[in-house]
DNA sequence: CATCAAATATGATGACCGTCATACTTAATA
DNA sequence: TATTAAGTATGACGGTCATCATATTTGATG
């Protein structure tokens, strides 16, 4: 993002920026995967192939490193939506692929706001802010009027956290399939 | 729920019992307001009136609190989906109060699958089962085709997951409406 | 009234974790 | 080549928390 303008920068720039997005793309996995609450910054750093002590140097706090992680996640979505929307093949396919059994069973490679949703709305009004500006990017990828994206959005996102939810592999599969077909 | 059989009992029964559900009930007000991390078991037990140490003589981990928690949780939930159905009336409007800002506004005193559902889905089986149990006993008070009130669950829960997540109180009131309105 | 185990309270223990202090390493500049 | 500050690593600190150990309190029973 900014990239502040020094008259020495002893370590290459882009390996460092490419080690800062290193960080924030397994953060946002982790944290996809177990929640915020659940993955420490000490393993965040060892998946980016660094130790702890180095954070520090990146992110001024684990609120922060939360932040950059749901932005960039949100991002990723956006990207996929997008594509989706724009491959006229594939029409009506974006619900089918987010009411997947993969999406439902990869979260850590799958939609942010199906998997952090509920601990964003705990968290700080920064957080609050970049889901919301992911949100805002992603409805008009969804397609027709706002209020029907808003409300497939809702119900895609509701659908796959309830499958996430149960026990019973059966009635998961039942909500995928329920709301696919009340959606299409 | 089971009462052992044993001769002496030197507390009396009906306030160990009557004990035990306030710890629960503090515990799920308190799990839905701050989610399962962000709560600890001295806090819970605070809140009921005794001290931490007191906690192991009703439960054996947190996580069965936890459980007990959600089940708790769930049961309140279908007495108010039922209710809201028996009353002729008040035809349409649980969807209405479910949607709404008070319910948005006071996670504490909500729905628990609108609050932990993604919690859940990261915990254990037995937390999953009654998560479950709750929400295959509400379905049938939702009323209408099964199908249909796995979909409806599933928007009015992403509906109310989505306007908390977000910063622009603007937006969360827009999301709460355009969900109401698809689903009317 | 003495006894008993259930329930409670107080206080540890051990682990984890976010953050910081400090020293070391790096490679572009002068 | 010497210098410089960015970036990294190691290690520590302080706090929180789940859980356990231990002692105390309770009140129905004998």
């Amino acid at each position: 993002m900014e990239v502040a303008i020094r008259k020495f920068m002893r370590y290459p720039v882009e390996e460092t920026a490419a080690k800062h997005e290193r960080i924030v793309k397994e953060a946002s996995r982790l944290f996809r995967e177990r929640g915020f609450e659940n993955v420490s910054v000490g393993e965040v750093m060892k998946a980016a192939g660094l130790t702890h002590g180095a954070f520090y140097a990146h992110f001024g706090s684990k609120e922060e490193l939360q932040t950059a992680a749901v932005a960039y996640g949100q991002k990723v979505s956006l990207g996929r939506a997008q594509r989706s929307k724009s491959n006229k093949k594939s029409k009506g396919s974006f619900a089918d692929r987010y009411l997947s059994q993969w999406h439902r069973d990869n979260p850590g490679d799958g939609c942010t706001m199906a998997a952090l949703a509920q601990e964003v709305a705990r968290s700080t009004p920064e957080l609050k802010a970049a889901f919301e500006q992911g949100l805002e990017e992603i409805l008009p990828a969804i397609g027709g009027e706002r209020k029907e994206a808003i409300f497939q959005a809702a119900a895609m996102i509701g659908g796959v956290v309830l499958a996430r939810a149960v026990q019973s592999p059966r009635l998961s599969d039942e909500i995928l399939w329920s709301v696919r077909q009340e959606l299409g």
